[in-house]
RNA sequence: GGGCGCUUAGCUCAGCGGUAGAGCGCUGCCCUUACAAGGCAGAUGUCGUAGGUUCGACCCCUACAGCGCCCACCA
């Protein structure tokens, strides 16, 4: 796609701002930030209930649990007591076996009496207590919760609340443990339930059971069903953190594009918790800390900083190693020398722009301010943009299940449909969506991906990089920058033909006539330039393309370059070499416009252009950026040919309504003055033999069209039936704006509460309007006579 | 339950208080030596629904409907 990176820094070696994570460089930075932290007081060791995934055997942090709602089921459990009974409800019933208490809402009259009293906990022998507590819902269910303060974390604060020690009853591999009853020992944990509802329900003590839809939280990386754990591990401290993350933005410091991702960034902060760090892999930065025999904690640097500061007692290493993100964080300093004051770190620390998703705003945005400002006083960048989601056709989301992802290369050197059914049916984890992504690709692409070229990739994702959250991908509007590109080739090559080895008029002693054409141009291109700055200044890629795209099609091309010919065929000497200079300085800064979204095909092309334009350079990419320049602004050009523009579309009109083949040249009859940039254009590009200027049009039937002071009148012979429905139409169409605007002024709130140019604007129109209904009108007389 | 966003031409998307736009698609005529992946001309929209504010609303406000995403502890 043209990614323009620095590869000096692809020097994973580390001296040049490249990394790899485990580089030592980045390790050692790593190592600096944990025992820093560890010695502030914002890294911590605590036993504290974490998401565990069963089957990799290590905590994950919030962010990596996934919960999706599933189908699952609610069963009702009699906890008999003495004298009375309470009925739980419960989705996980294998985990009653940890349960240390039944919760009622204290002001629940119910069940009020019972409070303080005990219940049998069903196949376990044990019994425990019912305890008032807020947390419970009185209106959900029976209004009793039973309590599991090591397998559920609204239970772990429940049980804190009210001393209960909290009985753990799975292994790592969440089977039961040897806490709970011999029965259940060994058995996974849906294994475990099976049998105890068996049980429970033999015991008679199983009330019911219901299909229910639950959200069911998976680990992210293994899509195991997470098992809250108590488990000791590492915590960084986020809440000052999270308040200076939140200051950054603020106070404007870093600033999210489009500014609407900032309410999601505070909002996590806001509420943020504790971040668990510490991670049971074997692949990662490994946590710097080690414990002695009596298993107290030393955080240093290295092995011998940790024995020296235990002064030569045995020690052992925390074998866990860190969050990846963790170390991610720290890229934006990390990678750059830290902490070593550098000159790369002096240089590159903040960066202007950080282009990301905002998959990933929390995982590593959020973090990378938070961290850059605590360990460097500074931002870590300025700008974030955040990019929108590409879906697909059907506005799905892109997966490799769904099989309806996109490969950018694909897009960029075509593809079959045969290689696209192999790709993204290849390795799949479920066979049976075999079919139904055949069905997709066969749907959607019936014959392959034809090449778009990297450009014309690149251009329509930035056409299409509007401020929305996700945007529908939508191979048609490849095609139609494609073609863009092919334009500019094309164009280019018609400057070439034209210009190469002719005089461009680059010889200032050389005398050089700009016609109103040449100076329209250059003015236009001056506001072009200035829409395309104001675009890239706002993060609007669309705009910019946008403006780029209308600046060389469909006014370098459609006018200028037609014009150009007939200026190259008819001009006298110092009006080509005006012509040529024209066409390819304009050309050539047009290149360097497109380049930053065009660039391999506007380097191809610029490598020819340039030197006719007097340019030098060994590439595009080191050119300065046009920039516009107000000075060359025409506002007397840009009104001409407006006038003259007019004037062809009308005559290409009247033409075209009335059947006249393209190749027949006609005779228009046209009053006023018009100007010269207007014969002339009216003559070469609505294929006019005889351009006659009059007093009066002639007294015939021949069409009639009004432009601005003009009214203009191909010879052409036409059935006056025709003409008058023509004409008719016009003057209804006419009446219909008069009739509009003059509603508008004939309202006195109007006129008397909009703004003085608004009102006038209006009297314009209908002046304008009227003007021109009164020469159609008198036309349509004619014809009628 | 909270938050964010979206709803404009057949499709993908701009626009935004003062005459509805682009690309693709569609219709007609053209192989006019830069380009048929092109040229010229053209058709197509009660701007999600209902109220409100305003001289004036696609645009601002409110409610509703539909769609999407994020966050959240309801057993």
């Amino acid at each position: 796609l043209g990614v323009s990176a620095n590869w000096e820094y692809a020097d994973t070696e580390g001296r040049k701002g490249g990394y790899f994570t485990m580089d030592a460089h980045m390790s050692r930075a790593v190592t600096e930030v944990f025992v820093r932290l560890y010695e502030q007081g914002l890294i911590y060791r605590a036993k504290r209930l974490v998401n565990w995934d069963p089957v990799l055997h290590t905590v994950v942090s919030d962010l990596e649990v996934d919960s999706e709602e599933e189908d699952g089921r609610l069963w009702e459990i009699v906890y008999p007591g003495e004298g009375f009974s309470v009925t739980v409800a419960t989705t996980r019933p294998e985990t009653m076996l940890g349960d240390v208490a039944v919760a009622v809402n204290p002001r629940d009259e119910r069940y009020r009496t019972l409070v303080g009293r005990k219940v049998e906990l069903p196949l376990t022998g044990r019994s425990i207590p019912v305890i008032a507590d807020d947390y419970v819902d009185p209106e959900f269910g029976s209004g009793c919760v039973k309590i599991t303060p090591a397998h559920d974390f609204n239970d772990y604060q429940v049980g804190a609340r009210h001393g209960l020690e909290p009985v753990n009853i799975f292994t790592p591999d969440a089977s039961v443990n040897d806490n709970a009853p011999p029965a259940y020992r060994g058995l996974e944990r849906f294994a475990a339930r099976k049998t105890i509802l068996a049980d429970l329900k033999a015991a008679g003590l199983l009330v019911s059971e219901k299909a229910y839809k639950l959200r069911v939280p998976r680990s992210g990386r293994s899509g195991a069903v997470v098992e809250p754990m108590l488990t000791d591990q590492w915590f960084v401290k986020m809440e000052s953190l999270a308040r200076d993350g939140l200051e950054a933005v603020a106070s404007g410091a870093v600033r999210f594009v489009p500014e609407h991702w900032t309410a999601t960034y505070n909002h996590w902060l806001k509420n943020i918790i504790d971040w668990p760090i510490s991670r049971q892999l074997w692949w990662g930065h490994q946590i710097p800390a080690w414990y002695d025999d009596a298993g107290n904690i030393t955080v240093a640097r290295s092995e011998d900083e940790a024995s020296q500061k235990a002064k030569g007692k045995p020690l052992r290493r925390d074998p866990d190693v860190l969050d990846t993100w963790f170390s991610s964080q720290l890229v934006p300093f990390s990678s750059l020398g830290w902490p070593e004051k550098t000159p790369d770190l002096e240089t590159f620390l903040p960066s202007s722009v950080l282009v990301t998703g905002n998959d990933i705003i929390f995982f590593w945005v959020a973090r990378m301010i938070m961290a850059a400002r605590h360990f460097t006083g500074q931002v870590p960048f300025r700008d974030v943009y955040i990019n929108a989601i590409v879906r697909d056709a059907e506005g799905e989301k892109m997966s490799k299940s769904k099989g309806n992802t996109i490969d950018p290369l694909d897009l960029i050197d075509g593809t079959t449909l045969d290689a696209l059914l192999a790709k993204s049916t290849v390795g799949l984890m479920k066979a049976e969506h075999k079919e139904r992504i055949e069905r997709y690709v066969k749907s959607h692409y019936p014959n392959g991906i034809p090449a778009f070229g990297a450009d014309a990739v690149r251009f329509t994702f930035a056409s299409l990089a509007t401020f929305t959250i996700t945007l529908n991908f939508d191979l048609n509007r490849c095609e139609g920058y494609r073609n863009f590109c092919n334009k500019l080739w094309n164009a280019t090559r018609f400057v070439l033909m034209n210009a190469e080895g002719k005089d461009c008029g680059q010889d200032e002693q050389r005398p050089v006539e700009l016609s109103v054409w040449d100076r329209w141009i250059i003015s236009t291109l001056q506001r072009a330039e200035a829409e395309v700055e104001a675009a890239f200044a706002e993060y609007r890629f669309d705009n910019a393309a946008a403006a780029i795209y209308r600046f060389v099609w469909d006014e370098y091309c459609d006018w200028y370059v037609e014009i150009a010919k007939q200026q190259l065929a008819d001009g006298n000497e110092a009006g080509q070499r005006a012509t040529r200079r024209t066409l390819v300085r304009v050309l050539e800064t047009a290149l360097r416009l497109a380049h930053p979204i065009i660039p391999f095909i506007t380097e191809e092309l610029w490598q020819s252009v340039a030197p006719l334009a007097g340019k030098k350079g060994e590439t595009i990419m080191l050119q300065p950026y046009p920039k516009s320049q107000p000075e060359k602004l025409d506002a007397a050009a840009e009104r001409e040919v407006a006038l003259a523009k007019e004037f062809v579309n009308a005559t290409r009109n009247l033409r075209s309504d009335m059947k006249v083949p393209p190749k027949d040249r006609i005779a228009l009859y046209a009053t006023g003055q018009p100007s010269a940039a207007t014969v002339s254009a009216t003559v070469s590009l609505a294929r006019v033999a005889e351009f006659k200027v009059v007093e009066e049009l002639p007294q015939s039937d021949s069409p009639v069209a009004v432009v601005g002071p003009h009214r203009i009148m191909p010879y052409i012979e036409v059935d006056p039936a025709k003409e008058r429905e023509r004409l008719s139409k016009e003057v209804a169409r006419l009446n219909g704006e008069i009739s509009k605007a003059r509603a508008q002024l004939g309202n006195t709130s109007f006129v008397q509460r909009a703004p003085a140019a608004v009102v006038q604007q209006m009297r314009e129109r209908v002046a304008g309007f009227e003007a021109t209904l009164a020469k159609v009108s008198a036309q349509l007389e004619r014809l009628r006579r």
